[in-house]
DNA sequence: TGGTCGCCTGAAACCGGTTTCCGTTAACCG
DNA sequence: CGGTTAACGGAAACCGGTTTCAGGCGACCA
């Protein structure tokens, strides 16, 4: 029960005053005599009176929340993404509402819905389709995060191409890997469609031909520890296995060491996002760091910045730099950094 | 912009009627004769207005959220329990608030201030002050999930005691193993405070000294990679490695075979919660099964009957049965389920 | 002492819906 | 044909805040 009935003309009531100036005392806007300020302290602190978020956001016009809209929760990639939202909402006042997408046929719908009860909304690349993104978009500010946005909806993506043609190429070129496959669905997610391309165009870049199709897997570890059993099962086993993320990575690791083989002496075996497991385990993972946290936090900064000053919403691309780390799973002697890349 | 504009008022203009027709009509609620709701139907349908979701939500009182609160997310474990929540909570057209406490100093600040934009909440046993954890009752229902409330707040968990005791006399008495070790943190949540409590008293009911502490580290992965390295380092190792989690005997496990060693001959790893990868990794991973996606779906179904008829709001606790699942990790030799126990 | 200015204050309008309450009208019945 | 009743629709109150606007009052100045 507690504050209840509180409201703010009971208060006025109580203190002797107006409902302005118990408005005005709570939010510390305009002029209050002393007096007034002590009278109208000492009930609100009497009665412990907190003013109510709906009408407090019917009257600003605003609802001091954001949305965050993702296909569903698998690996540490979304936990990191969501901890990055969240970390920079929380200090903002906002609080965060999500939606998960998955296997629901009424997202759109949903993300619509979620469009009017929020200040703005980050969609994760490839979740909604491109009508929903801009309906969605002509209500409240929208940042799309990892892919990019119909329109001149803004985007924050990592940069998935230059690192991954760099880590093909390291290893058709310095290993001398002709033989490679890739394992992760470019339909999935703009994120494994541009990593694939980048795959592709290294190998013509230096003259190897490509596998024709990728391993299509979603991007867990049980998705990898299948595809170890289908790929390292067969005979003319591949050279090296590039995968379109750390989580695939450690399931072929696993499924690998499980079937007796030796990493990377008989299968190289590479990652994507450089997860903290990537390091530790042995052999450790050549993968490719992405700034995941900054990723989502920057797509809040973005909203918040649209929101509170709509004269200058961006509607442009951030492309954040990502590294190739250079570990044992690659063939690699010992730990170590190669140069960053992109914007 | 779109329907910036439209107001209630607008449309009933428009609709040459009185705003209670409208809302009379946008609601399904009273009598409105076919004529009346065709003019409205066709003005709402011509400029597309829908109503506000401030306004409504006041005029209600009610907000339409949930709130699920957590102390940080990592791994399967928590990606599971918001996806449970969040199937119950959408189809009841309630959004969903997150927050995560972790590392934030004020997070009773936060959770209160969450109690006041949310119909009810759902809290991660061991996350919050018991003191907030009363007060944010007072405002809203709550829910605590993976531990026990105070007072009377309900609370639903799964039997942690029961198969962790099933698991402890397994390895001690079927496979006559009496050197075990139990790598967790029982001060970090309810649950595997449980989970050490039991495999305690599983030791003492079989007459086995049990270790005197635990190795308390936190609950992934990496963590029981390092942990693997501390213990499976030293000269005389133990016989058993017990989990807290699937995370954690996953990262051991990975350990483990890293360093050469057979497992389970060499030594026998067991985890809790039966996450996707356990069945699939080689050996696969003897576990606790909990079916922690209806544990936060019996939360949030708690919330949404505490919230929608007060007078029959529970205060009891749910307890779901969880189930021993041996596999090769532990000596045995194919996959079997064991008896279920609990509730 | 009269006038002006600036600081405080409160009444009322407003945000965008829902709901109560009452008057009108048509239908039905005796 | 008069009277009762049910169906319907609109004016206004309400949810709980914020903000505008006008007025009161004291201080300062001439």
């Amino acid at each position: 029960m507690g504050n209840s009935r509180l409201t703010v003309r009971e208060i006025a009531r109580l203190a002797g005053v107006s409902v302005a100036t118990v408005s005005r005392v709570s939010n510390g806007t305009g002029q209050v005599s002393e007096e007034m300020r002590r009278r109208v302290l000492e009930a609100i602190e009497k009665h412990g009176y907190r003013p109510d978020h709906l009408g407090r956001a019917l009257a600003a016009g605003r609802h001091g929340a954001l949305g965050l809209v993702f296909p569903g929760l698998s690996g540490p990639y979304f936990t990191e993404l969501i901890q990055g939202f969240e970390s920079e909402a929380v200090p903002s006042r906002a609080s965060v509402h999500i939606l998960c997408t998955h296997l629901r046929s009424d997202s759109d719908q949903q993300v619509l819905e979620m469009g009017r009860r929020v200040d703005g909304v980050a969609v994760i690349g490839g979740t909604i389709s491109e009508l929903a993104l801009l309906r969605l978009a002509e209500m409240v500010p929208v940042v799309v995060v990892a892919g990019t946005g119909p329109g001149a909806v803004p985007s924050v993506r990592a940069d998935n191409a230059g690192s991954m043609a760099m880590l093909t190429r390291h290893l058709l070129v310095e290993h001398e890997l002709t033989d490679l496959v890739f394992v992760g669905n470019p339909e999935g997610s703009p994120d494994v469609s541009e990593r694939w391309a980048a795959f592709l165009a290294a190998h013509r870049s230096v003259g190897v031909t490509p596998p024709a199709a990728p391993i299509a897997v979603s991007m867990q570890q049980a998705d990898g520890v299948l595809a170890a059993e289908q790929l390292l099962r067969g005979d003319p086993r591949p050279a090296g296995v590039v995968c379109a993320n750390d989580e695939i990575a450690l399931g072929v690791l696993v499924g690998a060491l499980g079937r007796g083989l030796r990493v990377p002496q008989d299968v190289v075996i590479t990652g994507f996002d450089d997860a903290p497991v990537a390091a530790l385990v042995n052999p450790a993972l050549t993968t490719v760091r992405q700034p995941v946290r900054e990723l989502a936090a920057e797509a809040a900064r973005l909203i918040l910045t649209a929101v509170s000053e709509p004269e200058r919403a961006s509607s442009g691309d951030v492309v954040l730099p990502t590294e190739l780390v250079l570990r044992r799973s690659c063939g690699c002697p010992a730990n170590l950094t190669a140069g960053g890349s992109g914007s």
